[in-house]
DNA sequence: CCTCCAATGTGACAAACTCACAGACGCGCG
DNA sequence: CGCGCGTCTGTGAGTTTGTCACATTGGAGG
């Protein structure tokens, strides 16, 4: 047991592995630490490692000819990026980007290392399978989101999503449009109306909910 | 090289494997044969195998419960349904079926063989991840299509992509919407709309296109 | 205190979706 | 043959969402 052997700790899916397997992984595992805001990968800049994230958040976006964005999905701490392996390497021609929404800190396994825990380890498989099925499902789900749900309900819910631990949240109408891939001027039409019927309250860069059983009444409307 | 070794030459990313690997698949596959309509997977069946499609093709797509659908991907002959194996196991309430758009004929691979096949064969794991890749940029791309873009262009594509072989196409509005994740009216309209300018003429059940020009040039829109 | 810029507000219009219903076509059957 | 019936298509009217253009505001920094 190395004292690098830590930083695995930090993945439960990882936690049941075997002498073997440890020592391949922490022989492959290379430690980063990259500032907020660094583009991961994207058109241009395709990743060449698996990337396991120790602390931090990863947001993962698609962009548009004509400006508009629309967030995919999240990796969290604990989880791996796994499309940059697989992915982002077989097909270059994608659009989406993944950018460090915090500082972050991550492990990141090179491609032949990765090839070979794969084939040796089967937590390693149950571990990168299982992160393939939470992002298959949460591309579901943005599909199913923008194909056919109301955009009040999904502001209501996107709201209630993010003020879990304060009521008061701080961002703009922008970048909240950017999370339901819809236009800038939608958010703020709807916003206002919520704060017409008194279950918030606006400000510069800041959406403080007053009523939430309200707002969640309007997010559980099917 | 037992005789029933002949279904692997359906699939060229299967091609190079060796000797062991090749007992193996042979071990593992279960030939079947489904009848056009079938549903292979959805909600209340998740499926227990990894299907190689040898003939015929799959349609995968998402209901909503207001009653529209978008079709997500096809599975063409000489892929796999990966999803099957490592989404739909991982998590039940997604609400994706995968149904056979014709007669098809495949191999079923049990959980347990999948898992020896990735362990033991680097091609085998590249097939896998290959398809996972073709899948995920599917996703992608239909995210793109349904959030960015507009309808006309989206029909004219779709259009254009349908009658590659044919100008006359058999299908309904509604076959189309579903393609498309919109409302059977809004396809309607708009294909009524292309009649107008003469770019095709409709029938029932039937689009037959009679300007392609001016279809591919509102298709290429940006 | 003033300037400037990002953020927000809003009107007008276009596109897309929904709802409701009217016709039209084609198939099967008496 | 003609009749009935179910599927498919056409269309108006109203609502929601997206686009464009521009006005207004708040606040950070000179």
């Amino acid at each position: 047991m190395s004292t690098e052997a830590q930083w695995r700790s930090s993945f439960p899916g990882l936690s049941g592995v075997s002498e073997e397997v440890s020592r391949v992984l922490d022989r492959s595992a290379k430690p980063v630490h990259l500032a907020e805001g660094t583009v991961i990968f994207g058109p241009g800049s395709p990743a060449q490692n698996l990337l396991l994230l120790r602390f931090g958040s990863v947001r993962v976006q698609q962009l548009s000819e004509t400006g508009r964005e629309i967030v995919l999905y999240r990796v969290q701490a604990g989880e791996s990026c796994v499309l940059t392996t697989a992915c982002l390497l077989a097909f270059e021609n994608y659009s989406a980007e993944g950018i460090a929404e915090t500082d972050i800190e991550a492990i990141l396994i090179a491609r032949d290392n990765f090839d070979t825990l794969i084939s040796i380890s089967k937590d390693f498989r149950a571990f990168v399978f299982d992160a393939y099925s939470r992002r298959m499902t949460d591309l579901f789900l943005v599909i199913e989101e923008i194909a056919f749900k109301r955009m009040d309900i999904r502001i209501a819910q996107k709201l209630l999503e993010l003020a879990e631990t304060s009521a008061r949240l701080h961002l703009t109408h922008q970048q909240l449009a950017v999370e339901l891939g819809t236009a800038r001027e939608v958010v703020s039409r709807q916003l206002k109306e919520f704060e017409r019927r008194g279950w918030l309250v606006l400000s510069r860069r800041t959406v403080e909910l007053r009523d939430r059983q309200a707002v969640t009444q309007l997010a559980e409307t099917s």
